[in-house]
DNA sequence: AGCACGCCGACT
DNA sequence: GTCGGCGTGCTC
């Protein structure tokens, strides 16, 4: 037998299907096997993608060395999904492959320098041993190690490492029956006292054998020494066993709850969800549902639907929302047959979780943008949440979109796909509009609450509390009223760090990161300036960089300085900040929503990271501080996100008995995107909105696909760029719209230029084998430090 | 990707 | 002559 295997090299030129012969004695190649390959002189990491009898290539097939796994990691299912998407998103097929998979199942390559002649052994720098030659750097080393490779003194010897490591447990399991260890117990001498506890143990627990090691050395008192002697004298049989590492055991204890009662516009909808699941058609449902009115209700009933017909369901919500609240609701009604797959997990837990996908173990999976690809099979119904979330969208390569790839899984199990959201993508909605997929409304708020009040504070003409432009007299003094009525209250500001860039008033001068076109950001806390793009951090300064005037103001407002702002206005409050630069740490997130929850917090003040998903019932009030952060950025749907993350953050207001009210600090009250999230209108943002996107010839009206180049110099990005739109403009049609090329909205990020040409067209049948040749071109120039980038439908077009 | 192979100029 | 730099082509 003949196995069709995608090596490990992302390249244009080794992207294509490489055979090799399967030997006998090695069992277990399947379509979907993780294997070592032998490849040129090197051993390589590969994925079985096909099997045959016959092979046309005219050398001789290599053989396989090893399969890597028991059971092959990725589905049949997954192995087509691989072909596909590579195609759709312009990437190898190999890249995919491996964003399918857990982190530590990548493969390490390791090189290692083995000493042949008797000469070489005796040299220092072996000590009889082989060396990695990754530790060797020094020149000097490296001339040497030339010299003993060219005389055959020594040789390299390549390797494939497995990373993928299964965690076990020693587990003791009885060899004997109970009379026959009393009588041993019996013949002990009187003072083998440890041995006298285990036996006993073993006595009178005999039923509950075979123990796992920490349990027994926990029951009868004894240690390893002990237990391995014990073993050596034949009283027991101890075995590895295979554990998983467990991720939830903070959330076990829940019981199991019962499913809530629909109202009838859920129920409604979980009707005409309903017969799609029994019939198995691959039908796309938008579940237009106002914050508040129950639409993950309705999943959970779906996914039990889906259960029922014997079949597993895959549930997608955006990363920030995969919050503790959220799991541990869809574990409480699934309990154990749930698998959680998110960010938060170490490579272990990862694995581990997948691993249980993988055998069939779970028959629910909830999980962030790149569970898309978990290997469920037999799948019933997929819920994407938060549909409009622009994190479904993976930002570098592979850069595919998890709405894409769900529509895509659908159609293969012929189940249906449930796209859920208060403000769904205007993409999402217009299919919607067009029949393409079903629209099923939720309108009213699950409880019957009504929405919480919306005020719109206009920052042009106001009073600001403190010395500070930044909170309103109103804001503060809304803030101090909730706070004396016990409620809590959320604040959300779109920017981390103290101060958004340092200016001179002297001369002007604004500091700049020495690596991108962007301005630095002051932590105070950390005492830095940082760039929020690549990193580089620089103290803050004391005086002018430029001019040495000690006139340096430090300007916009981040977290930082709301934060200390607060504690100048209302001192009783606690405050708790939540961004990026206090979530860094694995479990800060669910300690400091936990925290507020348990109300030792009056105040959560946050990025967008608090808008979405959060759920405390006692929150009174919501302010936005500043609405107007992402109106004015240069992209097509910069109005869409403010609308959207207005909405979602108002929803955090009111959820439970007490009502709730929101307000928002802007400069822009009269803008559309502001105005509309004020009456929390989706339908008229839309209607409006779709009018905007169609004088502007922008999706949806148009697909688009953004191809970016790179380069250290300015002029040879640039240069390309006007190459491709020209191969382009020659082999498109007129009525497409090309755009640019124009250095990016950050022309300079980590010392590269950015160049871009944006694609906007409504029918090009030669764009995606066009695309796959300017690709290919891309390849041949990269040695001259030029990167193309091409992204199909992108996200963002800055 | 990363390695061998081949051609070329530079040095002990 | 031998060494190392770089361009080219191949990997089942």
């Amino acid at each position: 037998m003949i196995a069709q295997v995608i090596v490990d090299i992302a390249a244009k030129q080794t992207d294509r299907i490489f055979e090799y012969h399967i030997p006998d004695e090695l069992g277990g190649v399947e379509i979907g096997s993780r294997v070592f390959v032998p490849f040129g002189p090197r051993k390589l990491q590969g994925f079985v993608v096909g099997l045959s009898e016959k092979s046309k290539y005219k050398g001789k097939l290599k053989d396989l060395l090893l399969v890597v796994d028991e059971m092959p990691p990725l589905t049949p299912e997954l192995v087509k999904l691989s072909a596909d998407l590579a195609n759709h998103v312009f990437s190898y097929r190999i890249t995919i492959l491996k964003a399918m998979l857990p982190r530590v199942m990548r493969a390490n390559y390791r090189k290692i320098l083995t000493p042949v002649s008797a000469k070489a052994k005796k040299m220092p720098l072996f000590q009889g041993d082989p060396v990695d030659l990754s530790d060797i750097t020094d020149v000097k080393q490296v001339t040497f190690v030339r010299k003993l490779l060219r005389n055959a003194d020594a040789k390299i010897e390549y390797l494939v490492e497995n990373r993928a490591k299964v965690k076990t447990q020693n587990q003791y399991l009885l060899t004997e029956d109970k009379a026959e260890y009393v009588k041993i117990y019996n013949a002990l001498r009187q003072n083998a006292v440890k041995q006298k506890q285990l036996l006993m143990d073993i006595i009178e627990n005999y039923q509950q054998y075979p123990k796992f090691q920490d349990n027994l050395e926990r029951d009868a008192q004894v240690n390893t020494s002990t237990l391995t002697s014990a073993v050596k004298k034949g009283w027991f049989k101890k075995k590895a066993v295979e554990v998983y590492r467990d991720p939830l055991s903070g959330f076990n204890g829940d019981p199991k709850k019962k499913a809530i009662t629909l109202n009838d516009q859920q129920q409604n909808a979980l009707n005409e969800i309903t017969p799609a699941i029994n019939e198995r058609k691959a039908q796309i449902f938008l579940l237009e549902g106002i914050t508040g009115s129950g639409k993950t209700e309705v999943y959970l009933h779906a996914i039990s639907k889906a259960l029922k017909q014997g079949r597993n369901a895959l549930m997608l919500v955006p990363e920030i929302s995969l919050t503790p609240q959220m799991v541990r609701q869809v574990k409480a009604r699934f309990g154990e047959q749930v698998a959680v797959l998110h960010s938060g997990l170490s490579e272990g837990e990862l694995y581990d979780e997948w691993r249980r996908i993988r055998r069939g173990e779970v028959r629910v999976v909830v999980g962030a943008r790149s569970a898309v690809f978990a290997p469920l099979t037999n799948i019933g119904l997929i819920v994407i949440d938060e549909e409009h979330e622009s994190s479904y969208k993976q930002e570098d390569n592979p850069r595919y979109h998890a709405r894409d790839v769900a529509i895509w899984r659908s159609k293969y199990n012929h189940c249906p796909l449930v796209l859920g959201s208060a403000t769904p993508s205007l993409d999402s909605r217009a299919r919607a509009q067009k029949g393409v997929y079903k629209l099923l409304r939720l309108t009213k708020r699950a409880n019957n609450k009504k929405l919480p009040e919306v005020k719109l504070i206009d920052l042009k003409h106001v009073q600001f509390a403190g010395s500070q432009f930044d909170l309103s007299v109103e804001l503060v003094d809304a803030i101090k009223e909730s706070l004396a009525k016990k409620g809590q209250v959320i604040l959300m500001l779109n920017r981390r760090g103290f101060a958004n860039f340092m200016l001179c008033r002297e001369c002007g001068y604004v500091m700049k990161c020495p690596n991108c076109d962007l301005s630095l950001t002051m932590h105070k806390d950390t005492g830095e300036m940082q760039c929020h793009y690549c990193g580089y951090t620089e103290p803050i300064p004391k005086c002018c960089p430029n001019c040495h005037s000690s006139q340096i103001r430090f300007l916009g407002t981040g977290t930082q300085k709301v934060q200390e702002e607060l504690l100048q206005l209302i001192p009783t409050a606690k405050v708790l900040r939540m961004d990026v630069d206090t979530t860094r740490r694995k479990g800060s997130y669910k300690r400091i929503l936990d925290a507020f929850g348990n109300h030792e917090a009056d105040i959560l003040l946050g990025t967008q990271m608090i808008a979405k998903g959060l759920d405390f019932p006692n929150v009174t009030l919501v302010g936005v501080i500043n609405a107007d952060t992402g109106l004015w950025v240069p992209d097509y749907n910069a109005s869409e996100r403010t609308f959207e993350l207005l909405t979602q953050v108002a929803g955090r207001a009111g959820r439970a008995e007490k009502t709730g009210k929101v307000l928002i600090q802007t400069y822009n009250p009269e803008h559309y995107a502001i105005k509309l999230a004020q009456t929390q209108d989706y339908e008229r943002f839309y209607g409006y909105e779709m009018r905007v996107r169609h004088a502007g010839n922008y999706p949806p009206y148009f697909y688009t696909v953004l191809i970016s180049v790179a380069s250290k110099k300015e002029q040879n990005a640039a240069r390309e760029a006007f190459t491709i739109k020209r191969r382009l403009q020659q082999n498109l049609h007129a009525s497409t719209i090309i755009l640019g090329p124009t250095p990016s909205a950050i022309a300079r990020l980590k010392n590269q230029y950015y160049y871009q040409i944006l694609v906007k067209y409504k029918s090009e049948d030669n764009l995606n084998k066009l695309l796959h040749q300017i690709q290919d071109s891309a390849q041949e120039i990269k040695k001259y430090g030029l990167n193309v980038y091409i992204d199909n439908e992108p996200e963002r077009i800055m």
